[in-house]
DNA sequence: ATACCTACTTACTAAAATGTTAGTGCCTTA
DNA sequence: TAAGGCACTAACATTTTAGTAAGTAGGTAT
């Protein structure tokens, strides 16, 4: 069973990378970390409340299985969510979102705003 | 010559879409219009300052050519950006914000914020 | 006995995003 | 005369991301 290997793309200087400003930088890092079609709405969800997987599950129906997971298990790597196994029968196994998680607050603030508008202002055009 | 297609998965309605709620429309419309690899970093450059087509380039040249054109055509078929010819010798094409691509700015910030926060607090894991 | 629940893993496939290379036509500079 | 800048376009290849389907192992409900 080899280990899983997780993208660390980060730069190797904090003031500029191959000559890179660190604005370009940062955004890089942002949507490598939070990027993808589904950890956002991951968050989004535990935003609400922690859930269980299958909770997590009902909540996203559209996601798979494989894209739950992996999203999941990249978002705890990065110390966003944090993973309980609760002792029961049957076993339970909690998703939260973790101190440093709550730090995603605003960027998932600012996207789902800045779309919603987006949204509205085109409405007109696309609900033809 | 075929018109180019643009993807507009936008919801059909604006309260819920296939029992979505907004939250997860309005994230997914984000980063539709504005996520992928090149053009957030494009409209970074352009909240610098407008410019040349070459100029762009200059300034990321890790982009290859058809990254930077696919972007900014996107960017523009959202009104994001605008492309401007300047009748000259060589002739010049001038891309620069539009008044609607200003609303990103709080996007760009705020990713950007997030994304360095998240750098310096990995750092000492990261530059081993 | 059968089916279903839980939280996953694995192997495979499909689709989407991105990269590479070459070429266009016109003009300018060496 | 050759080379290079300009703003692209087109064909093709590769990489990355996401989806599908099945399996696992222990337990419960029917």
């Amino acid at each position: 069973m080899k280990k899983k290997q997780f993208k660390t793309l980060y730069p190797r200087n904090i003031e500029t990378v191959n000559g890179r400003p660190l604005d370009y930088c940062g955004i890089r890092c942002s949507m490598e970390v939070l990027g993808g079609k589904w950890k956002l709405l991951i968050v989004a969800e535990l935003f609400k409340s922690k859930k269980r997987y299958s909770e997590l599950k009902r909540s996203i129906p559209e996601i798979s299985e494989k894209m739950m997971i992996s999203s999941l298990q990249e978002l705890e790597h990065h110390n966003i969510v944090v993973r309980t196994v609760v002792e029961a029968i049957p076993p339970q196994v909690e998703y939260s979102l973790s101190k440093y998680g709550q730090s995603v607050r605003p960027v998932l603030e600012t996207l789902f705003g800045w779309g919603e508008g987006h949204i509205k202002k085109h409405s007109d055009k696309i609900f033809h």
